[in-house]
DNA sequence: CGCTATGTTGAAGCTACTCAAGTGGCGTGG
DNA sequence: CCACGCCACTTGAGTAGCTTCAACATAGCG
């Protein structure tokens, strides 16, 4: 399993600025809803996500030129929809605050949670190749994103070499990240699945500067379950079993881990 | 699963030129391996795969330019690797003839058949986000490949638009992809994905002009299993059970598809 | 022609699912 | 303030589906 966690685990660290897409869900704890009196102008030279964000790998005059293509954001209210499966394509998105899961509809009604994303990544990825989305983003809190016109940023990436290889880095590193879905959904049992989601979520956390242990999950037991591939009362009773071992403590939505190494091991 | 299917299905006759990437795999059944007396040197304008490769919606202006950074090509004998895991990245690569597998390795040894690649699709994108490949890449037959250092695509997509958008649907199609093997993997059970399989190889292979029924598999049961996430032992039962309903017929790695609509209900 | 790969089939076992009952936290309203 | 209902979560018991182990069949290749 720690050829997936490391891949997952080390991304942010090495390179952030290619970190993005839909992820295990991480969020940032205790991290205050956006305020609530802010203008719906933005620019990136002056936001906190600057370092994992869009602008990553940006000087500080690139940056400037990026924030002339990001002219505003948007707030989504917990459940509400950022865009919806079929939905015309036009924006990618950069999370300023809070946390969005990604759902992929069935034909036959039934939903599957594709991806969970967080603070400085970036949503509507799987947009660009039918200028349709394909799935639905939601909310899992108050959240608010910055709105990228594509059209405008490929036009910019025409013209700066250093974003153009972010945007590059940044599809590519969904893919491979997606890959290393890919591997745990087809190879891991149901112990090194909920492992792996917590050190994931425990790693991309550390990256922002907040704690490895101290997880506080914004989504529920069932929503987990449809990402990992199984029933969320699998999810519970590995939780509880991980709980009974000395590996975690678990209080509902708040998960402290307490043996990192052990769960690496599972 | 029809979404799923669907999504696989028409995207290759609805936006050819985005289909690319990592794949359930496909192949050209009685293709002949690529002729031994070639030129090293190669160039879309006259290649046989240009609507379904990377050149797909350019312009045959856009196309001569194209030629002017795909140098040349490389032969990959069966079971040879195009790219290994850890290997430095300077290229992508067009699939001209063959077929290949991509494999992902966990730290334990074992490994993970991440996906099937044929003819016109584009291997190696795995490898941008790190400038290292995240697996290996296996020819599962004789097959030939064009090396497009991707530096120069890069320049060249500065330039050029309709190669930039090429380029990033290409990249965004493989998230979609992704998506849908997550979707599979993670929601259906061992029936619905041997299906899901076949009827996504059979619409990839019609859409290169070739028969919507009679399959020609490349791989091993052993690899369909390690992609679909269930043992070669599962697969081989699935494969007799839907003879035995009248659905396809098996004979070893050729396999027929009497009822496409029963096979799309399951 | 025989060897090794690959594929098929059967029987037993185990993992995760289903169904069901019960617990705990939180917001609402009396 | 507490009672209530709702929702998320936990836990147990029985079961289904896939895996494991094993034997055998077939195909490809020297």
């Amino acid at each position: 399993m720690s050829a997936y966690l490391q891949q997952q685990a080390k991304a942010p660290a090495a390179m952030p600025q290619a970190y993005h897409g839909p992820q295990l869900l991480d969020f940032l704890p205790l991290e205050p809803t956006p305020p609530a009196t802010v203008s719906h102008k933005t620019n990136c030279s002056s936001c906190a996500m600057r370092a994992i964000c869009m602008g990553g790998n940006l000087n500080d005059a690139d940056r400037s030129r990026l924030d002339t293509v990001i002219h505003n954001w948007r707030m989504v209210r917990r459940g509400e929809a950022l865009y919806r499966a079929g939905d015309a394509f036009q924006s990618i998105y950069a999370l300023r605050s809070g946390s969005f899961k990604t759902v992929l509809a069935h034909q036959n009604g039934c939903e599957q949670v594709s991806g969970f994303f967080l603070t400085g990544e970036t949503l509507g990825l799987d947009g660009i190749c039918t200028e349709h989305h394909a799935c639905d983003a939601i909310a899992l809190e108050d959240s608010a994103v910055c709105v990228i016109p594509f059209h405008l940023l490929e036009a910019l990436c025409r013209e700066m070499r250093s974003l153009q290889q972010h945007v590059h880095r940044m599809l590519s590193s969904e893919i491979v990240r997606e890959s290393g879905v890919m591997l745990l959904l087809a190879s891991l049992c149901a112990e090194q699945r909920v492992a792996a989601f917590l050190l994931n979520i425990s790693a991309r956390q550390h990256a922002r500067g907040y704690s490895r242990r101290d997880l506080a999950l914004r989504m529920t037991r069932e929503e987990i379950g449809s990402y990992l591939g199984m029933k969320l009362e699998t999810v519970s009773r590995t939780l509880s079993r991980f709980q009974r071992d000395g590996l975690i403590e678990v209080k509902g939505k708040r998960v402290t881990l307490l043996d990192l190494e052990a769960l690496d091991r599972i």
